[in-house]
DNA sequence: AGTATATTCAACCGATTGGTTGACGATCAG
DNA sequence: CTGATCGTCAACCAATCGGTTGAATATACT
């Protein structure tokens, strides 16, 4: 009964998920890898991804015994295209979009995934 | 502790919720009129609208006994931008937003406001 | 084979959500 | 004043959410 944007948009509501969504941005990750910065458990944040990936925000593909996690900004298309059915504001900000960065991937200080060496 | 885009995703993930959105798109609204078309108790749509004001998605005026409510689209704007950022897709289509109309306002046979006699 | 690693599953918990109902405070009309 | 209308409040309910822990499964290493 729950519409795919109700999915998107709840997937999209709780700020581990988002995070995750913008790590997942810069490179596809392992589980494991994704769960390290997260000060809960690993089966938590397996949780929030199985939950991304039913909403298509993020495919999960297994080799070996690791599940490797993509981003799939398509499945936000939808949701977009639902918001700016309500805007009276500019489509792209290249400003807001910086500041966005900085905040959604705050303290990148340490590097919990080793893929340059 | 709820960030601000955590309430406006969460306001958002409601079907009910984005239905009362797209019918103030078109016009203000008291809340009796808001609550109409749905088919469930004054009281529920009464929640909803709190949500959404809360999530300043809306704002509610009080005029004698009869409570206005206006949509405010800047409030879109914050998870726009931050939707934007994963924005490989175009910024606006407006095929798509033909039927996102089609989609979120679909049968509007009644109308349940009288503003135009 | 045996052990370590990667990930999920299942049961549980407290908090939140989306809905109901009935009572209630305002405000308007007669 | 009386009565109808507008809207919220409070208490309740079942379902879902975000998290935990411990066991289970599957793959890799030696």
């Amino acid at each position: 009964m729950a519409d795919r944007l109700d999915i998107i948009f709840a997937a999209l509501a709780d700020p581990t998920r988002r995070r995750i969504l913008a790590m997942l941005l810069e490179d596809d990750m392992a589980v494991t890898d994704v769960a390290e910065p997260f000060e809960m458990s690993l089966a938590a944040v397996s949780k929030h991804l199985g939950l991304l990936g039913r909403s298509g925000l993020i495919s999960q593909e297994k080799r070996g015994r690791v599940k490797w996690c993509k981003l799939e900004p398509d499945a936000l298309r939808d949701a977009s295209v639902w918001m700016q059915g309500f805007g009276q504001f500019e489509p792209v900000n290249l400003d807001a979009f910086e500041r966005f960065l900085d905040t959604e991937l705050p303290t990148q200080t340490e590097t919990p995934m080793q893929k340059d060496p």
